[in-house]
DNA sequence: CTAAGTGCAAATGTTTTGCAGAATC
DNA sequence: GATTCTGCAAAACATTTGCACTTAG
C-alpha cells in the first residue's frame, strides 16, 4: 500500500470533458503571471498529468506517474516537488491527509469541497461532504476573531471491509 | 517560532491536581503489562514531564525539555521516539496538527476532546469544542459502514492578532 | 538579453534502526 | 536469568537546495 488506494469519488465523472479540463491550466498561467513567474514545458506536464486523473495522489506517485509517461515527458523530482508547492499556493491542489510519512494530495480546483473518512487498515479514503461542518466552524471562527483559509479533517477509522475481517484468510495462521 | 505557540487552554487549570496526573501513570503501566511491555525509568519520567504540563509540544520540544531538566532525567533521542509511539497507541497522547514538518502532539486522556484553529503565522494554536462536528461524523460514518477510531481537524487560517498586521511594524520598510 | 527554471547531486532534518551493554520482571 | 530497554551512531527517507546550464518572455 505505498499508494493511496481510492474510493470511487462521490461525484461520477458524467460531466468531466474528455481529455484535460482546460480550467486549471488558466488559473495556472494566471497565477504564474501574477507572481512573474513562467510557463514552462515541465510545470503544463505536471499540471496536466495531475488533471489528468481525479485521484489522490502523493509525490512518489506523480513523479513514477510522469516517468512512466509516453513522450519524454520525464521530469525531474527536484522540479516536481517545487511544482506542488507552487500549484498549493495556487489553490489548485491541496494536502488532504498524511500516509507512510508522505503527504496526499488532490485537487482543489473544479471539484466539490470535502472531507475524507481514512482507514487505518488498507489506506482506503472515503470522500464525504457536509456543509453543517463548515457552517459550524464559521461560526466558530467569527467568535474568535479567526480568519479561516481552509481546513483538514481526516476522520481515521476502518472501512467498511476491514471492520470484519473473517472471510479473507488471517494472517499467521501458518504460523500453527 | 520553532516551538508551537500556545493559545490559553479552554479550560482553566483549576480542576487540576497540584503535581503530576496520576491517572496517565496507571494507564500507561496498564497498557504496557497488556502488551507484556516493561515500565522503565525513561518511560515514566518522559510521561511524567509531558503531563506536567497542558501545552501543545513536538518531539524536540520534549527532547529540550528533558534535556534541561534538573537532576540527571537525561533520555535519549532515540528513547523519545519510541515513547511517542507508545504512548500514541496507548491513547494517552495524539497529533493533532503538523508544523515546520514535525507533527504537534497533544493529551488524549484527562482532557476534553477538541480540535484546533491553526494560526498559519504565528504558529497559535486556538483549541474548540463543537459537538455537532462529532455528531454529524458519527453519522456519515453509520451511512458507509465506517467505524471512527478519532479524528484531526485542523482549520487553517489566521488568528485575530495576524488579521490586523498594522500596529507592528511591517516588515521591509527599510528597504526603501 | 536577463531573469527565472531545470536537473543533478549533495544537503537537510526528522524519525528510525542495529547493536552492545543495562535494566526489568 | 531471559527478555525487553536504552543510548549511540549510523541509516533511512521524503523533501530541499546550490549551482551551472537552459529557456521563456
Amino acid at each position: 500500500m505505498t499508494v493511496a488506494a481510492l474510493a470511487p469519488a462521490t461525484q461520477p465523472d458524467m460531466l468531466t470533458p474528455i481529455g484535460v479540463n482546460v480550467a486549471p491550466l488558466e488559473k495556472y498561467r494566471e497565477f504564474l503571471a501574477s507572481k512573474g513567474l513562467r510557463m514552462t514545458r515541465e510545470r503544463s506536464i505536471i499540471l496536466e498529468e495531475i488533471f489528468n486523473s481525479h485521484e489522490h495522489f502523493d509525490a512518489d506517485a506523480l513523479i513514477e506517474r510522469l516517468a512512466r509517461s509516453r513522450g519524454g515527458r520525464r521530469v525531474s523530482r527536484s522540479t516536481i516537488y517545487r511544482a506542488l508547492k507552487m500549484l498549493e499556493e495556487a489553490g489548485l491542489i491541496r494536502k488532504v491527509a498524511r500516509q507512510e510519512d508522505r503527504e496526499i494530495f488532490e485537487h482543489d480546483y473544479g471539484y466539490p469541497q470535502h472531507d475524507h473518512l481514512v482507514c487505518r487498515k488498507c489506506g482506503m479514503l472515503i470522500e464525504f461532504h457536509n456543509e453543517a461542518i463548515n457552517e459550524v466552524l464559521v461560526e466558530i471562527a467569527r467568535q474568535r476573531g479567526f480568519r479561516i483559509d481552509g481546513h483538514r479533517l481526516e476522520v481515521q477509522g476502518l472501512c467498511d471491509a476491514c471492520c470484519r475481517p473473517p472471510q479473507s484468510r488471517p494472517k499467521k495462521l501458518n504460523l500453527l
